[in-house]
DNA sequence: GCGCAAGTCGACCGTACGGTGTACGATGGG
DNA sequence: CCCATCGTACACCGTACGGTCGACTTGCGC
């Protein structure tokens, strides 16, 4: 094992920054300044401009505001560019910057290849932890993100929905048919039955693909 | 914003650990007093032991050695634990070690409320990071455990998909039958049907809903 | 005690779905 | 030129689904 003591500055951590936004991008580059173990390639303001960032081969980390704006129709740009970078640079680290967190866009990013998201209105020495969580090869996701992905249980009371509702809510999401979820919980096709439909009606919905939808989006699952 | 500058050493972070073989508690207890930022609170061999951690208010990080043996059938005694120690403090942070990439562990680990996944041949110096995470509220994910959790390559290329076949998946997301669907392109019912069969088979799925979960996640629509 | 919500089952019915065939024209690369 | 791919189209079949009744037990609060 390695000790850990005070770290030598002389390897610095090279970070490249993607954001269409002005005030991002000066502010990340700042963020990149005002850490001595940070060191900037540049900032580019759109993900063609930043092509040339994925050809140096000293880039560790990339920054990428995903808010990119897009049109609402497509895949937003900013998880195509996430995509397009990791797949030609699978050694270099995404750190994704969210404005909100909406599930279906954290999990587009993550699926993306992205290894971190952070908040932008996540205080600078967090995200310069995160930028080397991402340079050390591990995942780092801001605390209101991970909420959201991996304890779904918080935001489950959202919906007004009792416990067994919520149980079946979630196997129907992830493609359970009727039988196979009374196998697994344990109960009679007709019980599932039953309490799929009076699922439906709290979820205002009439099929379950709806309700798994409805579900994903609403981060009840 | 907070500048970041050098970090006042003033305010150290509170760790306490448990785990029930030897061997581990003495490379943690050396690896919390190599670090002038952490400070230990003690080490527990058991879940029983580590009660007496949950009551004390100056507790920021719990580290859970998960392997903590138990029975085969019922529930890791170790996610019990956590479980148990997210409910009565859900302020503290609890980083989780591994001993391997079990994604059933792994996700009842996330479940019950880690707030970080560390392999036990992780560097010193990433526990150090990952501990900092968690008591930053964030998550942090070891680079081989979100391979295994978060980026699931389920090869779900987009780009294989025909025009129509992207269409009619982005239909499905919205929740419209086959006859809708057909009634949108204009196309027949049978034609729309075959078309969602070939489809399904592109994804690797059998029903509508997991083909629907899946573009989600996939960020597709 | 009473009501009420949640959970548990059963039966019935119509329909949409999923699976498997087959078929034909258009397009495009080898 | 051939062959693969894509989009289109149809028939048949079994099953699961969605909808609607009704009935019973349990636990909770008033």
């Amino acid at each position: 094992m390695i000790a850990s003591g005070p770290r030598p500055t002389v390897t610095r951590t090279a970070v490249a920054l993607v954001s269409d936004q002005f005030l991002t991008r000066e502010a990340l580059a700042e963020l990149v300044a005002g850490d001595e173990e940070l060191e900037s390639l540049g900032a580019a303001a759109s993900p063609a401009d930043a092509e040339l960032f994925l050809s140096d081969p000293r880039l560790q980390v990339l920054l990428v505001n995903l808010s990119l704006a897009g049109s609402p129709g497509a895949a937003a740009p900013g998880v195509a560019f996430i995509r397009t970078a990791k797949t030609r640079r699978p050694d270099v680290g995404v750190l994704s910057l969210k404005r909100g967190v909406d599930e279906l866009l954290l999990r587009a990013a993550l699926d993306a290849g992205a290894d971190a998201c952070c908040l932008v209105t996540t205080p600078f020495d967090r995200i310069q932890q995160a930028i080397k969580a991402v340079a050390a090869g591990a995942t780092w996701l801001d605390a209101e993100i991970s909420q959201v992905l991996l304890h779904p249980r918080a935001s489950f009371d959202a919906a007004h929905l009792s416990p067994r509702e919520r149980d079946i809510l979630r196997l129907i999401v992830d493609g359970y048919s009727n039988a196979e979820i009374a196998a697994q919980l344990g109960s009679a096709q007709a019980t599932i039955h039953t309490h799929v439909i009076r699922l439906f009606r709290k979820l205002g919905v009439n099929d379950r693909v709806t309700a798994a939808v409805r579900a994903l989006r609403a981060g009840i699952v």
